[in-house]
Order: structure tokens, then sequence, then C-alpha cells
DNA sequence: ACAATGCTACCGTCCGGTCGGAAGGAATGG
DNA sequence: CCATTCCTTCCGACCGGACGGTAGCATTGT
């Protein structure tokens, strides 16, 4: 449970060469790709550290020249995550206004994430209560944020009369979120349904109904 | 990780008499209701089975006398979350079969179970993983009987027309179960959304659509 | 020389689970 | 009615192992 950051100021930091074009850079990256395995696979606290060590092929003494904590490296992880969500999110606003296709873009958008970042979607949905209240709470706010763009994008349609107006953009949202964020229980990349078509279901049932 | 059944026999278990209306169950049950709030709060791997009993006021030398293990305690907890589960899904299908009705009564009865047995659900979803192979295989096949009842009235309304042709009950499913199981991360109780007014929304969201 | 990188060996702690026994009601037998 | 035994419930000390993290050193490129 240490605190402290350990953004590394890349700018400064003057990168060694190494033989036949070995990238230092590469033990980080391969040590959080093996994490990403077997926190996804058997959960963060059931994942040792010597264990995503011997994975990548190091030890946990690489380990800890690379990251300040186990936690240090859930936390970079999860920023990971956000940071992509958020700006995507940002892409999507920047697009059409109209209310219909904006939240179908949403819905195929979280839909694709879901699938491209399977891990983390996972590790970030499962095990936010590991991270320290603080940064648990800075997590918390960002994702906040993306779900007030889903709110955001439903009052305003409600308001623009595209949406009944019976409809209480708090709880549609709730809904819309739980349909897409549950994904990552069930849905494949390589599996029978691709992810347009889920998308395309999704954005079908909930903007015109299931009633023939 | 230990195996074997902890079932004991009630027929053949003489109940002993204990004074002033003492219930010597009453261990048991104050040992699941620590273990619930604890799991829930801070999951299963990081609550120690000295905290559980600390909380219950007993020691772990009574813990082990009631459970068999950890695990074996972990395995009750999911059982009773089925249990009830199934019960209610058997009612819903001794009900009304129009589809929509049945539909909307099950995303009612959904929302219900995860406001009445919360800590149960959050453990439920979150620490399956923690259970044994085979056990986790037996939950996971329960699981998908209430996931089952929902695909098999989808699929109904759409044989009989009252959905729309294009439907995929499959899709569907996975969307409905979604937004239903999602509600164990923000729906309270106590809070200002009352279940059956979500409930409402989220069929009248499914069922009519957003669309004006 | 120096900084970055990675390795080995080690430490303190915590945790799941075990074990022998204490307390005391229930059953038995006289 | 008492004495003995049995069974259930619970206690608390303990064990073996695993885990997060540290320290010091070897190697290598600049």
């Amino acid at each position: 449970m240490v605190r402290a950051t350990s953004n590394r100021p890349e700018s400064t930091r003057r990168r060694q060469r190494w033989p036949d074009g070995y990238d230092p850079e590469n033990t980080r990256k391969s040590l959080i790709a093996s994490a990403l395995e077997l926190f996804e696979r058997r959960g963060f606290d059931r994942t040792s550290v010597q264990e995503i060590a011997d994975r990548a092929k190091l030890t946990k003494g690489a380990f800890y020249h690379h990251f300040e904590s186990k936690d240090d490296l859930l936390r970079h992880i999860q920023e990971e995550y956000l940071e992509a969500q958020l700006a995507a999110i940002a892409k999507i606003e920047a697009g059409s206004d109209d209310p219909k296709v904006r939240v179908a873009e949403l819905i195929r958008f979280s839909l694709t994430s879901v699938a491209e970042y399977r891990a983390h979607v996972t590790i970030f949905y499962q095990e936010r209560r590991n991270l320290t209240a603080d940064l648990f709470a800075e997590v918390t706010r960002k994702r906040g944020l993306v779900e007030s763009a889903f709110a955001g994008m439903i009052a305003d349609g409600v308001a623009r009369g595209a949406f009944r107006s019976d409809v209480d953009p708090r709880i549609a949202t709730f809904g819309l979120v739980g349909m897409c964020a549950w994904a990552y229980q069930w849905l494949n990349v390589g599996g029978p349904l691709s992810v347009d078509e889920v998308a395309r279901q999704f954005s079908a049932m909930v903007l015109e109904g299931l009633y023939a």
C-alpha cells in the first residue's frame, strides 16, 4: 500500500542502447502484459509478483526496478484503460450531435473497447477496491465522466424531443452502461457474435424497443 | 481448497438445549452475516478468517468447527443466493405467459433480488473464480438456468410475433441480464431510486424503446 | 566512472488451517 | 438424586508456507 507516484518523466530519461535492438522499455511492457493476463484470469490478490515476473521470464528484482509496488502496477493498468475511454468519448462528442446517432455510437464504442481492452476492463471492474482510497476516488471520478457522457446525451435527446419525455436519463444511463459493461463477461472477439452485430442489436433494442 | 461437502444431516443431529433460549445455530448465522459484510466490502481474498470470527465475536476455532474451510463458506453463500434465484424464476414461469408481462416481471424480479441480496450478489459476481473448478462449473450451470429463462421468454415472444422478428434472443438476453445484474454496482435500497421505478423505466426502455 | 538494468538471497508478516482441551448440558445407570 | 460419561461448542496457541518488499551485487552500455 505504498503511496507516491512512479511517473517517470519520459522526456528526461536518456534511453540506453542495448545489443541487437533490445529495448529496455520492453521489459516494462512485458511485465504489464504478463500481469494483464494473470490478473484477468486469477485476480489481483491471487497473482503473486513472483508469478508475474516468471511469466515475463524475469525476476522480482526486475519487477521492483520498474514498479514501486504491486499496487503501482494495478494503478498503471487502470489509468491506461481510463485514458483510452476518455479519449474515445471526446471523439464521439466531437461528431454528430443527433442524440440517436450519439447513443448508437456510444454503445458501439463501449462494446468495441470491451472487446479490445478485455483484460483491462475485467481488471478494472473486479479490482477497483484494491486501490488505495484516494486513487479509488480518482478512478471513480474519471469513470463518472464516461457515464456522464451517456447521461448527457440521453438528457439532451429528451430535451430536444427525440426521446420519450417520461424517460429518466439517470436510470436509462445506468441501464445502458450496465448492458455494455456486462459484455466483458461474455463477449469474445473470436466468438460467434461480432461486435458490430451486438452493437446493432443493443441499439435497436434500446432505441426502438422489442415490440413488434 | 478442501473438497467434501459439509452438509450436516440435520435429521440425525440431536439438538442440544442451551440456557436462556440460546441457539447454537445462531453462531453459524452470525459467522455468515459477518462474512457477507466483509466479503462485500473488502473481497474474499482480503478478508481473513480471523476477521470474520472477530466481527462475530468468536474465534477461528469456532469458525472451523462450523465450516470446513473458507471456501466452504463462500460456497454456502453462493448457493444460498442461487437457490433464491431459481425459486423466483419458477414462480414467474408459473404465472402469465404473455411475453411482455414475463419480461417485465423478470426485470422487476432481478432488480428486487439485487436490492434484497445485495451482499450475496456482489460476492457472487466478484468471487466466482475463487471456487474450485467443479464448484465453479456447478454454479455457472445454475446461473445459466436463470439466463435461459430470459432467453426462452424472449425467443417465445419473437416466435409468437409479440417482439420484432429481427431480434436475436441471445443478444437481447445478454443485454437484459447485464442491465439488471449491473444494478448491484449502484442500486441501494435506501437511495433516491426506488426499485419499482427503476424496473418500470427499464421495462419501458427495452420494450417500447427510447424514441418519442 | 557512472547510470541503468536485472539477479539472488533474504526478511518480517500474515494467513489458512490444525490440535488439544475446557466448559457444560444431555444421557445413562444406579 | 447423584456420579459418570459423552457430545457439542468453542477457545487459543501453534505451524508451515507463501507473499510483498528490500539489499547488495553483477553486468553492460555510454
